[in-house]
DNA sequence: CTTGGAATGTCAACAACACTGACATATTCT
DNA sequence: AGAATATGTCAGTGTTGTTGACATTCCAAG
């Protein structure tokens, strides 16, 4: 099924084929679990696990972020978002502080300790990211990223291009 | 941190700035949640989740595979992958026989209700798969490909290269 | 040929983290 | 004043990972 046929310039769509996408497809499932692999140790060490990573990763990204933000980037539900953002309260890694604007909403940064939790995090995930990237050289590059943008749902794209482009 | 320096070509090595990166990152994360949002929609009407599916899909890439082989490939104990055949098994999705040369193994098929979950599953997933491939172009393919495999594991980078050459 | 260990698979219990639903509180908007 | 918004909480459920214990089967050393 859905195997390029011969009326539309076979040759340019081989990439197309059931084949091709089966292994693009494997390929995500495993290189996924790379990707996760080096921050999932660091935060089993500290009893924490990859929510707690995504929610210090886009705070550290956009520091003062609401919980709303975060609802919509993480796309989870607010009682699985708070269930995380509790502890990481608790344990002294993030402050949520009332706003100043609207009194409703508690803006999120990290603490010394939630950067430094981030940066240890990063560091191990952006190692590996970088043996990729060198290996890989940038067209490569370049079209992992296509690819990827272009895989991801309509609704999120924007939240990624916002961060995407947003000069630190 | 590990910004490229003067010395060596700099031109050369914008694509792994730390912010090249950490775009990359949040490129995989929000990637993957797409890559994973239609077969889970289906999941759930049925009642299972994203463990039945891998099952389902390496079962059904290599046709009469023992627990073992699929342990290794699945990367989680085999108790946890247990409990989801024993559903997919008594639910008549897959089939479990025992080993014919070594009685201790169990080697899994798919029904004929397993084939028909597995296509529809597979089917949803290669259509975003496919719509973000053709998007992107044959180059930026060839280059998503070349970046997952260097991101995954050593390890399991040889069980991925010989799923992606087999000839069905 | 028996026995001990390795390999394979199953059962039980527990933890992390997602979900739904209901509800409380404070604040802002109309 | 009343509706809407933002956040937090409690209770319950389901999937999926973990460890521990154990049964079965095979194979090889004595």
């Amino acid at each position: 099924m859905n195997q390029p046929t011969a009326k539309t310039s076979p040759q340019a769509l081989l990439f197309l084929t059931d084949e091709q996408l089966r292994i693009g497809i494997e390929a995500m499932f495993f290189a996924y679990r790379g990707f996760t692999s080096d921050p999932d140790r660091i935060l089993a060490e500290q009893g924490y696990g990859r929510a707690h990573h995504r929610a210090i990763h886009f705070i550290q990204r956009s520091p003062g972020t609401t919980v709303n933000n975060l609802l919509t980037i993480l796309g989870v539900t607010k009682q699985s978002l708070n269930r995380v953002l509790r502890t990481l309260i608790e344990d002294g890694l993030v402050s949520s502080t009332v706003g100043t604007v609207d009194r409703r909403e508690r803006h999120l940064h990290l603490t010394d300790a939630g950067v430094a939790l981030e940066r240890q995090l990063s560091n191990a995930q952006s190692a590996r990211m970088r043996d990729a990237f060198r290996r890989a050289g940038p067209e490569a590059v370049a079209g992992f990223r296509t690819v990827l943008e272009a895989m991801m749902d309509e609704d999120i794209r924007g939240s990624y291009a916002a961060l995407r482009d947003k000069t630190e």
